[in-house]
DNA sequence: GCACATATTGAACGTCGTTCAAAATACTGC
DNA sequence: GCAGTATTTTGAACGACGTTCAATATGTGC
């Protein structure tokens, strides 16, 4: 199939090194034929990181089975980096990739996502109980967007520019301290 | 210069709309001048990438001048959300763009990193007293990468998919709760 | 064997980054 | 002013890219 070979070819080479000729080159197939499967290259690409997305959701439930409540977050967030340091290239490209100006995502990419946010927030439900339903949604976002920025940071290389703290560790710090922390006071307060 | 030109389109259109031929058209040359000025589209998308890398050092020092040691820290992550608002097409470049596989990215790149996050670890001093001298940075850094990663996902659309917080909200709440919870117990726990 | 639908092809178009000999320009010593 | 040298700029060329499409091959029902 055309995603086993793009899949392939962004383990190894990232985005730059996924075109069409060279998924084409690999199936054994003329390059026209991938316009028979998907309308284009993004289309092929998005479809591939919903397969990642599904991948990385996977993993993050096997995660949060685990019955010590006190133990889930830490273990969500080691299988959050597991994932990021197993496919690195892969994740990079879920995230890296963006669709040309006029068009968005499709319904089943956010759906993919949105199921990986309550998820977490079902797991991490009985270690935060302090926080009112919806601000424990705000605060799981805000939590997966920290984890997202530091493994975008390190993949890049940028991060490991300005400090020799691993990754995971930083991730561990926000995510204990956040729980730790409990909720704001005041909810409305903090906008300019 | 060439650095306007780049800077504009950069502007207008993001990495996407950045080639060799539209720079050397907007500012009246032909596509081989700009190899006189840079080894290659990388090294020239680089060097803007530092400008930028300065005008946000520049904003976020601005910030950090405030008086009150307690709403710096607001001021701070307010800062950083300006700036990213105010030129979402070029923040993107600045931490879109990869080099290709061998090289890396030049020293002044690391130091104006670098600066950057000594200014925030300077400011935030007063506020994080609690916070040994080495995990002080440990958590800036750890901040950085969150409000990174907030705004990564919010200028690619995919924070919208899952949630209607304004990304803003979400770099207060991490800030002001990390700040709030002071240092983690033992430094050593948290790794896998 | 024939008609029809489907899958695949390969050439073509315009654009991309990059190179390089040739042409244009600027600068020198006189 | 001029000859000669150094520098800047050019434009054509190369290979690779995404994408399109008429032509061809392949398969299916009869």
């Amino acid at each position: 199939m055309a995603l086993d070979a793009a899949r392939a070819i962004g383990a190894a080479e990232g985005l730059r090194g996924l075109t069409v000729r060279r998924v084409a080159e690999r199936i054994g197939y003329a390059p026209g034929t991938l316009y028979n499967l998907f309308d284009n290259l993004d289309a092929l690409i998005v479809t591939m990181n919903g397969e990642t997305l599904e991948r990385l959701r996977a993993a993050l439930a096997m995660a949060a089975a685990t019955d010590d409540d006190a133990a889930r977050p830490s273990a969500l967030v080691d299988a959050y980096f597991d994932f990021v340091e197993s496919e690195p290239q892969l994740w990079s490209v879920l995230f890296e990739h963006r669709l040309p100006e006029g068009t968005s995502l499709p319904d089943w990419y956010r759906d993919g996502l949105a199921g990986l946010v309550d998820g977490a927030v079902a797991a991490l439900a009985p270690v935060m109980k302090a926080w009112p339903e919806p601000s424990r949604r705000e605060a799981v976002v805000a939590m997966w967007g920290a984890l997202h920025g530091i493994s975008t940071l390190a993949v890049s290389g940028k991060l490991g520019l300005i400090s020799t703290n691993p990754p995971r560790r930083l991730g561990h710090l926000i995510v204990e301290r956040m729980i730790a922390a409990g909720p704001m006071v005041d909810l409305s307060s903090g906008e300019s």
